[in-house]
DNA sequence: TAGATTGTTAATCGATTAACAATC
DNA sequence: TAGATTGTTAATCGATTAACAATC
């Protein structure tokens, strides 16, 4: 899944749009410590990573340091806010009333990290009408296209049996959502404006017992 | 986190390791198919991504296929296997019985994949003896090295909230596993000869929000 | 000022791809 | 045989890093 690159304006590596979300996660952490201010080579420490990445990674959106002192923790956050479009919350619906979507619809990170969960559907009978999460209730599968319709829900989460996967994306898709978080463990097959990423723990597990032996 | 390089014997770049899983989960699909050959072109457009980085990943290890005709699938699930070393069974411990832990300890394509969730641990007296999973009764974390001592146990898995989980890893660590799969929001600091992986769910929804204007 | 750290350039390093001989 | 597809090479492409002038 490589960004699309938009004729005229150098589009951003993908890659490093993927590592923004990781140094905001860190420096709020570190202003949850009482940190003010930081710097590359603190921050590159932290994570494993080139103190020169992380300004490289930065200077593609602006200047947001200061020489001989580093970066305004606080001020950083929401510039990067701003750059992940993480600055407002976003709606988000989650498909699978299971084990793994009770849990995700538990989880209480999502709403300070510029995301809120405003449905829960499931297919199956026995569940829709009971409660979940926070204060919602599952609804059916089959009203997604009603509910997303006039909403501006474009992001989805899905925490279904892998082979009720391929079915469940193609009719979010066609209710018109792009985005989609998948926690089955196969790659779906999507047009090009939409965008899947995919969690999948088997596919950790398999890349550390390589190592071993 | 990288791959070490050994001395001598050229080591396969990590990011290759890091496919041979999903194409392990393609070609099982496949078989469950009933698919006995594919190719790389196939496999390819299945994944989006090119044949020939399929062919050349594949090649770091051995010569698989065929000229013509492609690649068996059941020999070739066989091979990556054997490579990802997940010929074998590997037990898991489990550490955090909240809801996200719950959801992992009932994830039924562990077993077929490689590994075994052999023991749940929490902190929590109230949850403490509490039964788990499949057949499992939540123990004490104070226990875990009595409990991985003499036993074969590397792995873990992290399913406890951010503010306990450097402690929680250091501890890991001292009982001597050596891989972590990390679900909380944070970035460890562990010693080099750990390898950690992460699963947070807001990185990959910050990652798509870029892409949402 | 002296020390520290940025933003940026250019060099290095590594990964991906196109192309094709080999061969099933 | 003719067609298809591998494994591999060399070229291309892209990402990382080292170094440093600028400057706080």
């Amino acid at each position: 899944m490589k960004d699309e690159k938009a004729p005229g304006k150098p589009s951003i590596p993908d890659i490093v749009i993927g590592r923004l979300p990781v140094y905001l996660r860190t420096l709020r952490l570190l202003a949850d410590d009482g940190r003010d201010v930081t710097s590359s080579q603190e921050l590159g420490e932290h994570l494993g990573i080139s103190s020169a990445q992380i300004r490289k990674d930065l200077s593609h959106f602006g200047e947001f340091g200061k020489q001989g002192t580093g970066y305004n923790i606080d001020f950083l956050c929401r510039q990067l806010q701003k750059i992940l479009n993480v600055d407002t919350i976003w709606p988000v619906v989650l498909v699978g009333a299971g084990s793994l979507g009770t849990a995700i619809a538990n989880y209480q990170e999502f709403e300070s990290s510029g995301f809120r969960i405003v449905s829960v559907l499931d297919e199956d009978p026995q569940k829709i009408g009971q409660p979940i999460g926070n204060g919602l209730l599952i609804e059916d599968f089959a009203d997604l296209s009603q509910l997303v319709k006039g909403s501006n829900v474009r992001i989805a989460v899905m925490a279904v049996p892998a082979y009720a996967a391929q079915r469940v994306a193609s009719q979010l898709i066609d209710a018109g959502l792009n985005s989609i978080l998948c926690y089955a463990p196969i790659t779906l097959a999507v047009p090009s404006h939409v965008r899947v990423e995919y969690i999948d723990p088997v596919v950790h597990f398999q890349h550390m017992t390589y190592y071993l032996r």
